[in-house]
DNA sequence: AATTCGGGGAG
DNA sequence: CTCCCAGAATT
């Protein structure tokens, strides 16, 4: 029994010690950081999350600071990474955390906590708190189909998550949990990639049932999840210093309290097709396609009444919150544009 | 159980 | 064009 956990769980561990990635929250860990890069990691690239996560550790080093901070100011430093949920419920866990008096310590006291899942309150558990919880995200589905050769084709990614966490609670290391759960997520990021896995590097290709089939890049079998198509037309206008932006009410799930181009329902102006079209983009929201038209609105009447609708002076784009792909147009916009604002 | 929530990189 | 990424909350 404990052969079978210490047969995968031995080579991954010494292979993590010696290949690990130099990350900023590896080095003098700290629970905080953990937290922090746990939240930022969710649904996005390490790559993507390296210069937010020095950012936000120079802005607010500790739970404190966070649960000190004002919400707009927290905002502004997650602009561009997405879901910005997380961010308001970091600072929501924060403030729950300075009002107590010790930090939790296992996987259930965590659980609890807002932002706070299966995957995150495991990870923080057992990296901080040598709790015994495996971790099971995209990396540990993958690893783990792999070395056990499973054919199951699942629904979805997260009925994968649910039905492999009780193996990788068995396989789980539980002397070295933390070590462990970074390791097999480490193994998934660097070596047994989606696509054209490393085979030759892995530490546990002697173990690994499927490399033995050739069937390694057949699994995990997920079924793909339909892509659903839009198309939306916005309204760009400019005036003297001033641009024309949306801010999105508290209410709104997507995207809410953050500024972006208005979109042609929003200014309230009829027949599109007076106005000069400027350009077309393509981009994806979660499973959404979205082709998206610009046009120019060369101002006759005033707009600015409807509702959510402000002029943002160019000297203050660096104080609200713009959606990321917002943020770059705006920007090029205006440099391309110079003369004519 | 299914949908929503961002944005970007890779093939 | 597609899937996927250190998932969670809501419906």
């Amino acid at each position: 029994m404990k052969y079978l956990q210490l047969e995968i769980a031995e080579p991954l561990l010494i292979w993590y010690q010696r290949n690990k990635r130099d990350l900023p929250w590896r080095s003098n860990p700290t629970c905080y950081k953990t937290v922090v890069s746990e939240f930022m990691l969710q649904q996005t690239r390490v790559e993507t999350v390296l210069p937010y996560f020095k950012n936000w550790l120079t802005k607010f080093p500790s739970f404190k600071i966070l649960a000190e901070s004002d919400e707009n100011e927290v905002m502004k430093a997650w602009e561009g990474l997405g879901y910005y949920s997380r961010a308001r419920n970091l600072r929501k866990l924060a403030i729950k955390i300075n009002n107590l008096e010790t930090i939790p310590k296992t996987q259930k006291e965590w659980l609890v906590l807002p932002g706070i899942g299966p995957y995150t309150s495991a990870a923080i558990s057992s990296i901080c708190f040598n709790e015994k919880d495996a971790v099971v995200d995209g990396n540990v589905v993958r690893v783990l189909t792999r070395i056990k050769n499973i054919e199951t084709e699942f629904k979805d990614g997260s009925q994968a998550v649910k039905i492999l966490t009780p193996l990788a609670n068995e396989l789980l290391c539980e002397k070295y949990p933390g070590d462990y759960n970074q390791a097999i997520m480490e193994l998934g990021a660097t070596v047994c990639h989606k696509q054209k896995p490393l085979c030759i590097l892995c530490p546990v290709q002697k173990q690994c049932e499927s490399f033995k089939n050739q069937s390694v890049d057949q699994k995990p079998k997920i079924k793909p999840k339909k892509i659903v198509k839009k198309e939306v037309n916005r309204v760009i206008s400019l005036k003297k210093d001033r641009i024309l932006l949306h801010k999105n009410p508290t209410e709104y799930k997507r995207l809410a309290n953050v500024y972006e181009i208005p979109t042609l329902e929003q200014t309230g102006l009829k027949n599109i097709e007076t106005m000069p079209f400027l350009l077309k983009n393509k981009r994806s929201i979660s499973n959404e396609r979205i082709t998206e038209f610009f046009y120019y609105y060369k101002e006759e009447k005033d707009v600015s009444s409807q509702e959510n609708l402000h002029w943002v002076q160019k000297h203050d784009l660096g104080r609200i919150t713009l959606s990321g792909p917002h943020k770059k147009w705006i920007f090029s916009l205006i440099e391309s544009c110079e003369s004519c604002i």
